[in-house]
RNA sequence: GUGGGUAUAGCUCAGUCGGUUAGAGCGCCAGUUUGUGGCACUGGAGGUCGUGGGUUCGAUUCCCAUUAUCCACCCCA
């Protein structure tokens, strides 16, 4: 119990009752993309500071109060990912990606860190999946983006998600939606939250947001984004929303919707659930039309998304989803005696280069011990061998389910047995899925 | 950063109105069949009652601090 130390504050251990679900999704969330064209690309885990600050935005929260910057002993302020899309960005600029074939299309899976209270569906490690799609400014490209997001979470079988979309326009009519909202606010002043009356100077957009009652009563006469927004933008979000129409895919367009990190424009959209907590978005992204040449590069519009692993695992948790489990041992094989043991090793080593999953005894212990720990795996059969399996070549072997024992030769049919077993369980299952129906010709 | 709840075995939790060796269920190990799992029974291992300080003859129990954790604000995935 005197640890030396635990794990850090905000962060966790994965346990192998639970890797394998993460390994689900992000091989649905990957292969998924890779049907809308989208490769995964793999950036650093820490950058220089400053692509965070130019990027995410000098007076965001994330930057000014949430990240894991330090210097390093060459001097150079490095800082741990906050978010995913600055190093994608990044690296393709670095690597000239964009003189290639557009649009560009990228997917990742990686760690973030923000230093912030933890709390449910909130920590300080945490993981994303996301996109980034660069060089197209055609409203398809925002609703392939959306459609991919979308298409995941049907793939995952999540239900009760809610998308949102908004526009909050390009810099010119953001600069006189903020004019129009300052000057609402304004007369309000008295009225407002202290939050909100700081919110007021720095992004009265924020202010949309606020859950106070107060403020949100006052914000629901607030001027709209979408009346102010210039005529192409408003044309775009058009097309957005005719495409995302035609797809099938549900939203409603909440002109609340305000993102929190500096190079959005146009399109922003988010996935919500109610049913893990405050912390309810599971997906968040948008365009950001400004961030290349933000970053150095030639003007290239751009949008992507990132979805929280952690919160996608909450929901499904919740939700009850069914996940396909992890591949059983197949085959335990336990032994008595040092011969015995011997045997049992060499055995598992041939089936297991057949590709079978094969468990032996590694702990020295009784026969009962063995088969305990055998049931105890989920082990399909298993199988003793003594001195006598030895000599005659051959031993029982029992499907630890039906308790079904069947005397098998060592030697030779082993592995046939192996091989029919495990059709015919596979053949089950298929049958299951499929409703019971007789598939016996098909697999003939 | 702010607020509230919680902290006793690997897990879920009892308990002590302050008093000799701190409990249950599950799990783990072993035995009841000296070569066979799931059930049942028996036994065993495992806790300095989050940490530090204070009050007291005596604290796991009361007080203070601290840390961790959970939830909410804030912010975001």
């Amino acid at each position: 119990m005197a640890l030396l130390t635990k794990a850090p504050r905000g962060t966790q251990d994965i346990l192998t009752k639970d890797s394998y679900k993460w390994k689900f999704i992000e091989t649905v969330a990957l292969e998924t993309s890779a049907l809308f064209g989208f490769k995964e690309i793999r950036t650093p885990t820490f950058e220089h500071t400053e692509l965070f600050c130019r990027s995410v935005g000098d007076t965001t929260d994330v930057v000014q109060k949430e990240m894991y910057t330090f210097t390093d002993k060459g001097d150079r302020s490095i800082t741990l990912k906050p978010e995913g899309t600055a190093g994608a960005v990044r690296a393709a600029l670095e690597n000239g990606l964009l003189n290639d074939a557009l649009p560009l299309k990228v997917s990742y899976l990686t760690s973030c860190f923000r230093y912030e209270k933890p709390q449910a569906g909130r920590l300080r490690e945490f993981h994303q999946f996301g996109v980034e799609m660069l060089g197209s400014q055609s409203p398809a490209a925002d609703a392939e983006v959306i459609g991919l997001a979308n298409e995941i979470f049907k793939v995952l079988q999540l239900k009760n998600l809610t998308l949102e979309i908004n526009s909050i326009g390009c810099p010119e009519c953001r600069a006189k939606y903020h004019t129009a909202l300052k000057e609402y606010f304004e007369i309000k002043k008295s009225e407002l939250c202290e939050t909100c009356l700081g919110r007021l100077q720095t992004n009265p957009m924020r202010i949309l947001d606020c859950k106070s009652a107060v403020c949100s009563a006052i914000a629901k006469e607030a001027p709209i984004v979408l009346d102010y927004i210039c005529e192409e933008c408003s044309e775009h979000f058009d097309g957005v929303k005719k495409r995302l129409d035609l797809m099938g895919v549900e939203y409603t367009v909440n002109p609340r919707i305000v993102r929190g990190l500096d190079y959005y424009t146009k399109t922003v959209f988010e996935f919500i659930s109610n049913e893990i907590g405050a912390q309810g978005t599971v997906c968040g992204g948008g365009r950001y039309d400004g961030l290349v040449e933000h970053l150095g590069g030639q003007k290239t519009p751009g949008l992507g998304f990132a979805m929280g692993l952690e919160r996608l695992l909450l929901l499904m948790a919740n939700q009850g989803t069914e996940l396909p489990k992890p591949r059983d041992c197949e085959l335990y094989i336990a032994s008595i005696g040092e011969q015995a043991s011997l045997k049992a090793s060499e055995l598992t080593a041939k089936l297991r280069s057949e590709g079978f999953f094969i468990e032996c005894d590694t702990m020295g212990r009784s026969v009962k011990a063995q088969m305990k720990y055998a049931d105890k795996i989920g082990a399909k059969m298993s199988m003793v061998l003594g001195d006598s399996e030895i000599e005659s070549g051959k031993a029982n072997i029992k499907d630890m389910e039906s308790g079904e024992i069947k005397q098998i030769d060592l030697d030779g049919d082993l592995m046939d047995v192996l091989y029919e077993t495990g059709l015919e369980r596979a053949t089950k299952e298929l049958e299951q899925k499929m409703g019971d129906m007789d598939l016996s010709d098909l697999l003939n």
